[in-house]
DNA sequence: TAGTGGTCTAGACCACATC
DNA sequence: ATGTGGTCTAGACCACTAA
């Protein structure tokens, strides 16, 4: 009907040149799911169930819903709910990483890929992690390193930088026995989800420590993949650094 | 049109299966588009003309162009109109291409980057070539080889495969004198619009030839991309390899 | 059968661009 | 002032899931 502005409160100030109501509404779920309030796997209320809660329609929180679900922090199934997206008891082992099989006819997805851990150890921040994670310097890291393995040979060198507060409990033990992804242990042990992440991918020799690992001759090209992964808010959260041999393998990419 | 998107279907059974009416609006649009009804750049009827053409509400057809042009193949323009998505006179000078300088802190767009045109010509399509745009054995491509270079120094080298009889009047003086992206070119001349594409990064050492060009040691690691660019219908129309000396570059990729 | 998301409609009003 | 896309609403009905 005719409401100009109900109640999301807010309003009665210096024009921040007009928000429209499903991207607040958006901005309150999203809250939610940051608070805690909603864990990743569980339902969320259902759109009735929001729209009253918010005095708003349902076709509001819809699209506010419709926006997130493009944005993967939710997931809808028709006649079950909306749920909180969730990288544990995930059908795609690997959320972000694209390395593909060359010949995979079957599977688009490197599915049977073992790991291998190598290492977990704190450490100071080195300066480009410290910059990329956003740490004041001398800050303290946790720094895992693991193979990935296809057919038994290795395929993908990870090291992978985190910030020590936030990953406190964090040991190699843990890392090896659990089952599933790894965002699926950080989430679940740890409460942090990540979202989005950013890759620079370089072509880079291999020195002899990293070729000795990959099994490949020292200098043969490989390619550097620097992930910058970011939970809510768009806070950086993981520094990992992964070097692909691409002999049989390539990073797939879709550009639209 | 019952069958367009949707799902894991393809029993080889009746699958009626039900498709919503804007699915069906997006293909009667889509199909006119690719037409030529309405041409790159050209402003496509207001959504109430088409709810009234195709006899539906305007909500409906608004679903449609939400998606179209979620898929880059329209613009909408508020206050203005909904126009064909275009490459000529885009701000963009370079669609599909992810590189960017490391330390740019100005422009994240390889904006000022020279190109330097080497070859155009006529030839019976390599079989890798063949495969990948869909050719029959034996079928003439036009190859283009150039270079893009960033302050003077070359940092791209592309091979790009074109099916021939799609750009019978291509020649490296059109390619040369043309102002603006090459696939404003196609666009204009031979009126084959890149809707999306596919690609597959390696890491490969640099063959004497290419390190010449590029002006790196043999050996050295380059980011090999393939790209493959699909028209509508998801028809393969361009075949490229790109070879990328990415020690002042990387490629940039944001996963979501 | 009841509850959820998914589609479709019709109408009102807002924001932006143009004349 | 007019026309365009953008937002918001309210209600009806459809498709899917589970008890």
């Amino acid at each position: 009907m005719p409401d100009p502005v109900p109640s999301p409160a807010e309003a009665a100030e210096a024009t921040p040149s007009f928000s429209p109501l499903y991207q607040q509404i958006k901005v309150l779920i999203t809250r939610s799911l940051q608070g805690g309030e909603w864990k990743p796997g569980e339902a969320i209320p259902s759109e009735i169930e929001l729209a009253a809660r918010f005095k708003v329609s349902q076709g509001t929180v819809r699209k506010a819903i419709d926006e997130l679900s493009a944005e993967n922090l939710l997931v809808r199934r028709q006649g079950k709910g909306t749920f909180v997206a969730t990288h544990a008891e995930q059908n795609v082992q690997y959320r972000f990483l694209r390395l593909q099989p060359d010949s995979g006819g079957a599977s688009n997805t490197p599915a049977g890929m073992q790991r291998r851990l190598l290492d977990c150890r704190r450490m100071r921040a080195p300066a480009e992690v410290s910059r990329a994670l956003d740490l004041k310097t001398g800050d303290s890291a946790v720094q895992v390193r693991r193979l990935l393995l296809a057919a038994g040979t290795p395929v993908v060198l990870d090291d992978i930088w985190l910030p020590a507060p936030q990953f406190k409990g964090l040991t190699l033990d843990k890392l090896v026995s659990y089952r599933g992804p790894m965002y699926g242990l950080f989430e679940r042990e740890f409460g942090v989800r990540m979202i989005r992440a950013e890759e620079k991918i370089r072509a880079v020799a291999a020195t002899n420590e990293e070729a000795e690992l990959l099994a490949v001759s020292p200098g043969a090209p490989l390619l550097s993949v620097e992930r910058l992964a970011f939970t809510y808010d768009d806070k950086p959260v993981e520094f990992r650094r992964g070097l692909y041999d691409t002999t049989r393998h390539h990073y797939r990419n879709v550009l639209s």
